[in-house]
DNA sequence: GCTTGCTGTTTTGTATACAATTGATTTAAG
DNA sequence: CTTAAATCAATTGTATACAAAACAGCAAGC
């Protein structure tokens, strides 16, 4: 209502490649600011404020939002609005063990692909991960760990099933956001146990890498709450018998 | 205080997507016909035309387009427009072996879960399918063995793998439009190996199940002529010798 | 006092207008 | 006749205007 600020400069703007279209932009920073949990879980994106602080349209945050919600890191609900992704108990359990199962395929298929290069950029990543810990870069890490399984997938060599975990480790992020209970110190162990992966990689012992993928998921799993607070849905469940009637 | 969470939307639409809306119908309208290979790979998908044809503006088909997208069975150029995807061999192979993970889990899953009802089903769906292949009906059995192994992912109960199940099982529809090759009669075995599966999954014989849909991913893969034809770029190496002399 | 129905405001859904980019045709020079 | 540049047409990208739906506040009735 205040400012209608054309942003006519457009045309000299910074000589960028013209190649991307903006809204490549957007959409890193609002992925980045939720899984980085500037944005939690249940904020309301309106499309006017977005429009007013990237200074575009709503055409253009709607689709950054419609991507984000194919992504489902993002909830649009039809004509009211998108909202940060809040998953269900039931959404986070599905989204680990899918995570088994397309980690347990990936990593044997590293541990029969893996170079020694591979192996050395996998060494450099852990000690990136051990230095955030030390330094008690929180979020720093969680992004840094979820890289680690990502640059598996990028070994394995599968587009299809780097682009399917890419989003569920986001998720997993939002997931950790909403239900991560108690012990933080065991989180730390995660580092090692990435350690221990990849030696299993390294000595192509592909027994022992899926069983100690397969244990890693799980440990992320029983950090989490995920039992106490089934959210407002269950009101539903419950009445639903009531109302169809 | 316990947040004016939007879930009531859960209520009208009855837990599947966000819906209601127009788009939906156009959105199932060309997700079908891509299917059926009335639109086949490589057709421009012009928004005017799309506009012109479902009777709404631009703007509705840019939505439905970048869903499409977003499930790789559109590929959008920037600038440039829409296309039907025409996977690469090397897309079509991420493709099927994402399936092999994918399946494998979902099949060991299955083997657990399953209820004397789910087998019931599953037989009703085989049926289906060998009366559309006695019929002479393809593009119907294509559509139906689809359902069957999306019928194997609801079984399992995950949502997430189901999805993504459901992106594969698409592609792999399109990859068989480009390079399906000589023996047609070898199809019809599927609906056999399909039945096999069934008989294990309802013996809860779980290494024959995984070694079945194994074996039955692979020959759909071996189906297919993923040497022959790399697209347009071959021309470029083709003659490159000859450019660069 | 609590619920119920109405109205006004806010926010999303869709259509349309305009700008920018692409590629195709034409035209001119070698 | 071939090649190359320049203009033109067509299509996409973005902004804005308008329509419809949802939410909030207020008033009326029980």
């Amino acid at each position: 209502m205040t400012q209608i600020t054309p942003v006519v400069e457009l045309g000299r703007d910074q000589g960028r490649a013209k190649s991307g279209n903006q809204d490549d932009h957007i959409y890193a920073q609002m992925f980045s600011a939720i899984l980085e949990q500037r944005l939690s879980p249940g904020t309301k994106l309106s499309e006017d404020v977005l429009g007013e602080i990237f200074k575009v349209s709503r055409t253009v945050i709607r689709k950054v939002l419609q991507r984000l919600a194919h992504e489902k890191v993002v909830k649009i609900f039809s004509n009211r609005g998108a909202y940060v992704s809040e998953p269900t108990p039931d959404e986070a359990r599905d989204v680990l063990d899918a995570r088994k199962v397309v980690e347990e395929g990936i990593i044997r298929r590293v541990v029969k692909k893996r170079s020694a290069a591979d192996i050395r950029m996998l060494e450099g990543m852990l000690k990136e991960e051990a230095l955030s810990i030390e330094r008690d870069e929180h979020s720093k890490w969680v992004a840094l760990s979820g890289d680690f399984h990502l640059a598996l997938a990028d070994i394995a060599g599968n587009q299809s099933l780097t682009d399917y975990l890419r989003e569920l480790v986001s998720m997993t992020s939002l997931i950790h956001v909403q239900y991560q209970s108690k012990k933080i110190g065991n989180q730390s162990c995660s580092c090692e146990e990435h350690g221990d992966i990849i030696e299993a990689v390294r000595a192509q012992d592909e027994g022992t890498a899926v069983r100690l993928m397969m244990a890693h998921i799980e440990a992320c799993e029983e950090e989490l709450n995920l039992d106490g607070k089934e959210p407002i849905s269950d009101l539903y469940k419950i009445f639903s018998d009531v109302a169809g009637s």
